[in-house]
DNA sequence: GAAATATATGATAACTATTATTATGTTGTA
DNA sequence: TACAACATAATAATAGTTATCATATATTTC
């Protein structure tokens, strides 16, 4: 388990109970919440919080390497603490975002491979995946659009 | 070639210049640009076009399977004439995105491996690979903060 | 070719999400 | 404990996107 006091302290940066339980609840968040719902949960503790805030300090987590902010083809952004190349799954129908687990490649492999055909330096990747969750994936609140498409919203 | 008017005659839309004209230029372009970018170019020749008809236009476009829209870790849409799956490059220094030419994967393999250790129903991928185009890599235009960064901003 | 209709466009407003500014509060150091 | 520098809170502003409504236009029919 990470400590965040450690990480901030070691870069020179202030350790406050905000930016502690920010990042704490995204170190425990699997949801790869939009900052609104940060700030929900953050405001259960502190209830006085701005708005403001929160986006400061995911901002400046991600900017110091402690949070990884995407999005997925939505107006919105999302945050991550887990800050290791990894992929991602996006239902379709209900939105959530999950880690793909046991996906069985690495994705540093793809870095490699696109890096030795190509004349870009590639640093990373972003996988996304998307469809359907096991609840979703059963019922009729599939988008009917998306189940013709043969591409989607890459 | 396709022909946007058979596409759109089919689906019984209309065929309005401003949709021929907006689709042909995402058709020839492979900078996978902006509203704002499209409707600069549009402007070259309908003067008077709006900028809500170009947003309109290209969500149209994009509901009738005939563009994929995306976004790339910015807060902004991307639009893409080419609707089958395929990597996309994404430049960190000057913000390029390009189509991953040569990249020797079928990207269908991947959904087939991710539905395969997967219990959600894997419809399609989004492969985005970061790093910097040969017109940066050269240069100290890098983002010094991505270099040392172990993740990125997936 | 003209008329009628339904849809698209243009102009404008509104909305959403994010970022900037400034005054005040707090952390960390001496 | 005091002070300086940085963080937070409150508010404003910005950027990008979407909605509304009046007018224009594409398509169909005659």
């Amino acid at each position: 388990m990470v400590y965040i006091k450690d990480l901030l302290r070691k870069k020179g940066l202030r350790v406050t109970p905000q930016r502690e339980l920010i990042y704490r609840l995204l170190s425990e968040s699997k949801a790869h919440p939009t900052a609104e719902h940060v700030y929900q949960e953050v405001r259960k503790t502190f209830p006085s919080i701005s708005f403001n805030t929160v986006y400061k300090t995911v901002r400046s987590l991600e900017e110091w390497g402690l949070l990884q902010r995407f999005n997925t083809g939505e107006n919105i952004y999302r945050y991550d603490a887990n800050v290791s190349p990894h992929p991602h799954f996006i239902c379709l129908s209900c939105g959530r975002v999950d880690d793909m687990d046991n996906f069985p490649d690495d994705v540093e492999n793809y870095v490699r491979k696109a890096a030795s055909t190509s004349p870009c330096e590639i640093k990373f990747v972003n996988l996304h995946f998307y469809g359907y969750c096991p609840l979703c994936r059963g019922s009729s609140r599939k988008i009917n659009n998306k189940e013709e498409d043969n591409g989607g919203s890459d």
